[in-house]
DNA sequence: CCCATCATGTAATAACATAACAATATTGAA
DNA sequence: TTCAATATTGTTATGTTATTACATGATGGG
């Protein structure tokens, strides 16, 4: 089945941004790459929303903490950190949002409010066996899935019936 | 099951593209909406492709036909034809595909190759269902889905073979 | 210490997309 | 038919997203 994806509800942000960059820490070291100041500042930018940000905003963040102000500061930063699965970009949006499954190896599928414009991640087994499915069938080899539902979450759904 | 999808088969062009217009002109008619000699015409460009045009390049080619160099122009047009159901947007390139199943009213999935550039279109009963439970699970109303992968197509892939 | 590699920074530009407004064509009602 | 409302196409200008190219600085192994 599904599981409840988070970013519908409220909850208690300041330990999972911290958490979260924890765990991305020790992947990194295993993995011998860096979590470097840049990089580790733009996955707190990211941890600390809900919502996707696009790289100018997180850009924008980064250079208030007197990081660079051109471009490939933002998008070398957030090309390292999805390349390594800890955000991941909304194609839709082309935008990035942090990985609310770290540690998972699924196929996540994001449900985009175009009200609120939360962005939830769904990690469900079902994206996987279908583009399993399709591969399969098709003969194609698939390397990268993008699966993205916009719509209306359910906080609003009843913001709107009230 | 999933159906074989075009795209990796070659076949003869010339009929589908007339044939694929014809439809659309019908479907426009009874719509009460106008395919006009522009929308037409970014129609057959992107139906003379089995793979995803930029805007630009519709209109690079749409103004070799004489008509304004703009990119609202392509963009208009674009959108026409995305809203009617005649033509897909990929967002994983920000480029536009003919519909390779008109009349179909389901989630379409895109197979993407990095290699050949061939976009093919598998219309499949699972992607709706995928989607449908996701919805269903988290009370999330879908406007609209995005299923792409990107991969190496079979054709690709047996020439590395060989 | 020196070199290779990786990381960061900047400038410049490319690629993708929309807003705002003018001119023209089409449609339907009076 | 004539008029007004709507839809369509066109242009200018601008906004947004992303990359290339190159210089500088940090890190680690030999």
């Amino acid at each position: 089945m599904i599981p409840n994806p988070i970013g519908f509800e409220k909850h208690d942000h300041s330990h999972c941004v911290q958490d979260a960059v924890a765990a991305a820490d020790k992947k990194c070291r295993n993995a011998g790459v860096q979590l470097t100041p840049v990089r580790k500042r733009a996955l707190e930018i990211l941890l600390e929303e809900h919502r996707a940000l696009g790289a100018y905003d997180v850009l924008a963040r980064l250079n208030e903490d007197g990081y660079g102000s051109q471009p490939p500061v933002a998008y070398r930063a957030l090309d390292f950190l999805t390349k390594h699965g800890f955000v991941h970009k909304i194609e839709r949006l082309n935008a990035f949002v942090a990985c609310a499954h770290p540690g998972e190896r699924h196929t996540p599928a994001f449900l985009i409010c175009t009200e609120c414009h939360v962005v939830a991640e769904a990690e469900t087994e079902h994206s996987d066996s279908l583009m399993g499915q399709i591969a399969e069938t098709t003969g194609f080899r698939i390397t990268r899935a993008v699966l993205e539902a916009e719509g209306i979450c359910p906080n609003c759904l009843a913001k709107e019936t009230a």
